[in-house]
DNA sequence: AGCACGCCGACT
DNA sequence: GTCGGCGTGCTC
């Protein structure tokens, strides 16, 4: 407060300033949500004064009762502050404790984090944190890592005490008492699986913690063993047609803007191998190469392809990782150890310092949106990234999406075409089987006389057969089959979905659980299955080819006796005749000895109220064909449908991409849909649905306001959003259609921020979300 | 969202 | 008197 004595001469102004200089920091804040979100100044204590730097994070104090949240520095910088008390204006607060020892985000990726709040209407504290592995976010204040754990229940008290007590709680506390029943037949059990096979919460396992009869022990979970590598196939030979696309990008490499590539190859063109040069390539000249894949749980071929070329050098990043692997994983691409990067959508953040190549492999995926907040697209971040590091985007296809090809039209991307498929092959032939006919002439059932007919050719020589239903959501229900009674989740808009495994009654929204009945409670009436139709299917053709070896694989195969690839290995390896299965079986696959594939609904995902539902039959039943055939043996397809005059499935039996991309963006355009113009969803949820749709209609108001002056903009609903209520809070959704600029953007974000502080929509939440999926 | 502050009614 | 209900306003 005093000012140094030695300060007053000859200087009096430039000594008073410098004494009362002190170092500020700007923070995005973890705990200030969307509507206050901006950089928050705060006072670097002197300890920290030269070790704080931008991209590190911090522990503060927030908010009237300073509870402590974490900040991310995204700034400092010297300031002459009002001395304390003198001024109106409040004091500052003091950060706590820094976090890191260096940044955990570079420049770059702050920038990244800001523009993200603004193109994806988020904070930019949560932009952050998906660009860093679970591991590495703090929870109370304590790093997450090696929070791989499971807690144990364990009985501490014998077995048939345990049971005698379980049947005294019968009355009052049933779920304590299912609980106790089940560990005093298997002693202990995770909580996790206890919750799941019991329907009983958390807390009826914590009461009998503290009632002494159990004991919680945390146990150490271990880590994923890493990837299977297959040996390399030599070195790479491109066919004239592959190697045309590969000189014309490696000159895009070399020059300084790359730009970005939409690589239209269709299936067995090899696109793989353009991908594997180009990487070397980047490789040479030093930088780094990132290749997306939108599952890899469904891609375990191109990871081991990727890793017999590029072995150490290569870094996997996706979900099925251990939180520690991939924690490990992030640091050795950090670290600058590995220069090739292979990961689902949220490894387009990974911190390659030199990012030089960027694909996006099979780019039309949904899985390249998130549906949470941050709601990105991994194209849009990946195109962020390569502009601002001067690297090649290459987005690889054998459907393109209508965006990128609409793109691509348009100039904002180079189109390259690979026509050939790599072994010369011919596609395989398609048939339609119309099922309209079948149930005329009495065949009821699912499989046509010609896919039967097809099948049974194919049992006699030998080769194998997949077949796939294109269903969506691939659970399965449960009805009354006299009265049609559905059991539906008291708190969600959605039927439950039947679990064989603990035999209950789920919804996969809110993780209400209920037993099994055998009966319908409305009527009393025998109640039925309605699978994804894969275990109807499985019966059928149990009846139909009598003895035959079939491989089932659902949502309910796969999570009860482990992965797809076990699944897999065993069809490829045993040599099963049939493949079974739902959305799973259509990725990625090779197969030498599949001869045929079956398509059992086509119908199926073609007639939802949904601006995209053609393009994924499209692309699905595309994809489904070329699994056909892949090896020496011609194949073929069948595409069983009740609409065998529609369009869309006629084009995808004659993989006639080009036609289809006419079509489709013909009707986007009369219909004013994405890509001709843009969709920004809002929905709003709450429990008081009137109150939802009031304010509903409010925003719709003010937006209507704000855009009085625009006529091509249009304002849609409210509808109810496709699970029209989830954990008892109601959706609905104004979507609107526009060309979005920065003054629609700004708009949107304002009046979103405005929802979260207006009185009148109390308990109201509102988010806003661009081009979304569900829609 | 989450917390404190403040202004009202019920109860030891 | 004072404990606790919730309505209101703010977050460096």
């Amino acid at each position: 407060m005093g000012r140094p004595l030695n300060a007053t001469y000859p200087n009096k102004e430039g000594a008073l300033s410098l004494s009362e200089q002190i170092m500020v920091a700007r923070l995005a804040v973890a705990a200030a949500t969307y509507h206050i979100d901006k950089p928050y100044t705060y006072k670097v204590p002197e300890v920290l004064a030269d070790k704080l730097t931008p991209g590190m994070r911090v522990s503060i104090p927030f908010g009237r009762g300073n509870r402590r949240s974490e900040g991310l520095v995204l700034s400092t910088s010297f300031e002459k502050l009002p001395i304390s008390g003198e001024s109106k204006k409040k004091d500052l607060k003091f950060i706590n404790t820094s976090l890191d020892e260096k940044p955990v985000l570079s420049q770059e990726q702050l920038k990244l984090a800001l523009w993200m709040s603004d193109r994806f209407f988020c904070t930019v504290y949560s932009a952050a944190k998906a660009m860093l592995p679970a591991g590495m976010w703090f929870k109370d204040g304590v790093k997450r890592l090696g929070d791989k754990t499971v807690t144990t229940a364990i009985l501490d008290i014998p077995a048939e005490e345990a049971s005698l007590f379980a049947a005294q709680k019968k009355q009052r506390a049933p779920q304590q008492s299912n609980i106790l029943e089940l560990l005093s037949q298997i002693g202990s059990a995770s909580v996790k699986e206890l919750c799941y096979f019991t329907g009983a919460s958390r807390s009826s396992v914590k009461a009998l913690a503290d009632l002494g009869v159990i004991v919680l022990k945390e146990t150490e979970v271990f880590r994923r063993p890493s990837i299977k590598t297959i040996q390399a196939d030599g070195p790479i030979l491109l066919n004239a047609e592959q190697q045309d696309v590969f000189n014309d990008l490696s000159e895009r490499l070399d020059s300084g803007s790359a730009g970005a590539a939409l690589l239209y190859g269709v299936t067995g063109s090899g696109k793989t191998s353009i991908y594997i040069k180009l990487i070397e390539k980047v490789l040479v000249k030093g930088r780094d190469a990132l290749v997306l894949v939108p599952e890899i749980a469904l891609t375990p071929q191109l990871i081991s392809t990727f890793a017999s070329y590029f072995g150490d050098n290569i870094a996997v990043l996706h979900s099925a990782l251990g939180i520690g692997e991939r924690y490990d994983e992030w640091k050795r691409i950090r670290a600058g150890n590995v220069h090739v990067v292979v990961g689902t959508r949220s490894a387009v953040f990974a911190p390659v310092s030199n990012l030089g190549l960027l694909i996006i492999d099979e780019e039309q995926e949904h899985t390249y949106k998130s549906e949470n907040s941050p709601r990105y697209h991994a194209r849009d971040v990946a195109k962020f990234r390569c502009v601002s590091s001067g690297a090649l985007l290459v987005l690889g296809s054998a459907t393109p999406s209508v965006e990128s090809m609409y793109s691509a039209g348009e100039g904002r991307y180079s189109l390259y075409r690979l026509e050939n498929r790599y072994n010369e092959m011919e596609l395989p032939p398609v048939i339609i089987a119309d099922m309209k006919k079948e149930l005329k002439n009495g065949n009821g059932g699912t499989i046509s006389s010609i896919l039967l007919g097809e099948i049974r050719a194919n049992l006699e020589r030998g080769e194998q057969s997949i077949l796939f239903i294109n269903r969506r959501g691939a659970s399965t229900l449960i009805a009354c089959g006299e009265c049609g009674y559905t059991f539906t989740c008291p708190r969600c808009s959605v039927s439950v979905t039947y679990h064989s495994v603990n035999r209950r009654l789920m919804c996969h929204y809110c993780g209400y659980s209920e037993v099994e009945r055998d009966s319908c409670p409305d009527c009393g009436g025998k109640l039925k299955f309605i699978g994804a139709g894969t275990q109807k299917v499985e019966s059928e053709l149990g009846e139909l080819l009598p003895g035959t070896g079939i491989i089932r694989m659902d949502a309910d195969t796969v999570s009860m006796s482990n992965t797809h690839e076990e699944h897999l290995t065993r069809f490829r390896e045993k040599k099963i005749p049939i493949l079974l299965g739902t959305q799973m079986v259509a990725k990625g696959l090779d197969f030498e000895n599949v001869t045929l594939v079956g398509v059992l609904s086509a119908d199926q995902m073609l007639y939802i109220n949904d601006y995209r539902a053609h393009e994924r039959t499209f692309s699905l039943i595309t994809q489904v064909v070329g699994r056909s055939g892949r090896g020496s043996k011609q194949g073929r397809a069948v595409i069983q449908t009740l609409t065998p005059s529609n369009e869309v499935i006629r084009l995808a039996a004659g993989q006639d991409y080009d036609s289809f991309y006419i079509r489709e963006i013909a009707l986007r355009r009369l219909t004013g849909s994405p890509p001709i113009f843009d969709l920004v969803a809002l929905t709003v949820s709450g429990q008081d649905e009137t109150l939802v749709l009031q304010s509903c209609v409010k925003l719709r108001q003010a937006l209507q306001g704000y855009f009085r002056d625009l006529d091509e903009i249009k304002i849609l609903g409210p509808a109810p959003a496709a699970v029209a209520k989830i954990n008892n809070r109601y959706r609905y959704r104004l979507s609107i259609s526009c060309k979005i600029n920065r003054r629609i953007r700004d708009t949107i974000a304002h009046v979103v921020r405005e929802a979260a502080k207006n009185r009148e929509f109390r308990g109201i939440h509102v988010f806003a979300d661009v081009d979304p999926y569900e829609s």
